[in-house]
DNA sequence: GTGGTCTAGACCACT
DNA sequence: GTGGTCTAGACCACG
């Protein structure tokens, strides 16, 4: 699993991450139980500062898509622990809102919408498109 | 169309602005040719400063959802244009990858996230939740 | 000579009018000795502001497009007239530099650039695209 | 790379820092890759407010000029992403038809007109001028 | 250190 | 009245 850091967008790197990280546990390159390299490994591996990598890690683990093992480090939690965060849906569901809004304005009825919706979560399930 | 200000979330104002009136537009709250209040009137009105009315109107100036009329000020655009600015269905695409792979991970198929990406596209064309 | 106003472009009304006299002025649509409609004329017109129209006017006659008789009003001034204004050329050059850099940056040799320029002063000179 | 404002003329301070800076790339003052001064740097520099400062790179990444590298601020894009900024050319016709119909106005013939630009495309081009 | 956000208050351009 | 520009100064997010 390799993560590409965009220096020049406006999504800080620790969001980057997260991200990315996220899209690796939904098209299954990240299965539940493997590690992920230290906050050492990956701020040297991306060049970039050691509290940035320890910042994604840190939201993933609150997010519910990470634990912390003694000497193992970060690694990716089970599906059912995932599905099992509080306030998971509600959130997805905030965050949704303006791109349905956004994307009324544009002329995509919420039929189309859902069609875009549904073919963004199959290329993340396929894994593609990273 | 009242506009709600949460001065406590790190989301910034200017945005939450813009976010609220994509909404009203996508919601029929503002149709086209709609006058907005005046940058001061709304600064006033929400107990902002004058420039951070002014960047939530400047974006979504560039964004294609408003126009300013050099007498009336900032107006709603018409939806053809709107639908014709350039780059925003691939803007969406974008924007809408880091929450399919998310509803992915809660253990959304990507059948069930477009059909809660329809009722979030439903529920803002009707104005609802406001 | 038809005069079309943008209320929503960010160039002022009394630019516009004064742009779009000196196009007609340069296309043949306007000539020499021409009377222009009064101030009072043209802003009901347009249905635009007195002060409006005035200004625009004003501007026309400062540059040397414009001279005004007690009884006629506004006319179009003789070209040997308008070529004898001091300092035009040098205030063109200064007009064009912004314009000849943004062009190289984009990617317009100098040659293109001013093939370009050529076949805007072409069409300008034919009447088109108004 | 100097940049010099004018206080007294009416032409926005932001404008003037865009124009240069454009002069600059165009010129090969500033090559691609190249760091600008902090925001804060060149309005401590050219004792102007911090916000106009940002006004003007704001500008100048809206345009394609600048991006914003998270590191290293804002830094000169590469050419060819600034000729894929969309539309530029019909924005370039559009602002170069006032100067061809005033050109013509003041007798110089199409050809005339594009020899000045063409002469003030090499002086920016050569860096001299400024 | 970088840019981003926000405030309070002023003056100007345009219509 | 509208928006546009500019100032002085503060606090925060990011890396």
């Amino acid at each position: 699993m390799l993560l590409r850091i965009d220096f020049e967008t406006d999504r800080p790197i620790y969001q980057q991450i997260r991200d990315q990280i996220v899209e690796g546990i939904a098209g299954g390159a990240l299965t539940p139980g493997a590690r992920l390299p230290s906050v050492r490994q990956l701020a040297a591996d991306l060049d970039i500062n050691l509290q940035t990598a320890n910042k994604a890690y840190a939201i993933l683990q609150a997010e519910g898509f990470l634990t912390v093992h003694r000497r193992e480090g970060f690694i990716v939690r089970a599906f059912d622990e995932m599905r099992a965060a509080p306030g998971h849906l509600r959130d997805l569901e905030r965050k949704l809102r303006p791109l349905a809004a956004e994307a009324l304005c544009r002329g995509l009825s919420p039929d189309e919408f859902a069609g875009l919706c549904r073919a963004a979560s199959d290329t993340v399930k396929k894994g593609e498109g990273r």
